[in-house]
DNA sequence: CCCGATAGTTCGATAAAGACGAAATATGTA
DNA sequence: TACATATTTCGTCTTTATCGAACTATCGGG
């Protein structure tokens, strides 16, 4: 399987990022990879009954926004935020939707 | 007419304003509303050729997302940002979305 | 190697959301 | 009252999202 394609920093658009950001869904797994460590598509959502089908797509919305970095590790393909650039490139943007504020 | 409802500031979800501000025109809208005037529904996005239905429903998200509050001037429906309640809500929200980033 | 199991993607069909012209509603002015 | 202005609502069409089923890739064990 040929390897994922990752938007180039520059590349990342603020509406893009929005869009991808704005599903419950989305915003969950970006939430959880907020911790730092990786996740792989079987392990996001799991608390929730969402098909993996419809998982691996929103896992496809946040790579081609830039969200996430994904790569592959045997068989998994684990999936990780891309924290550092975001920040450089959106300052202060995550920082605002992480927080447990839970609106 | 009945008069608009606005959302309260506790009942403004950060999933659905990050839904609102996930399309182009409507962030541009905001984007607009941030000098801190009101606008009108025919001043919004008047750089551009959307047809008034399409304004009045961006309009109407964004309002029911509570990022906007509306009131009647007239015959004109005139938009403001809830700037300062949002701050409140999501602090730094705003200042990442509305620079000139324009990623 | 080939097989089965596991992890994800892609496909295809249905469901939901968005766009926009036309008609309706509300307000102001003559 | 009649007409113009400002905006919403409606109906239709297009776009996007969902999810089961089928397909592809990887690993481990005969």
């Amino acid at each position: 399987m040929a390897e994922f394609t990752h938007p180039r920093l520059d590349d990342i658009s603020l509406e893009t990022v929005l869009h991808a950001l704005g599903d419950p869904a989305r915003l969950q797994i970006v939430r959880t990879l907020a911790g730092g460590g990786e996740m792989c598509c079987e392990g996001t959502l799991c608390s929730t009954h969402i098909p993996k089908s419809t998982r691996s797509n929103h896992l496809r919305i946040l790579r081609n926004a830039g969200l996430i970095h994904t790569r592959r590790r045997g068989r998994e393909l684990m999936n990780a935020l891309r924290r550092g650039e975001l920040d450089k490139r959106f300052p202060g943007l995550l920082d605002a939707v992480l927080p447990l504020v839970n609106g």
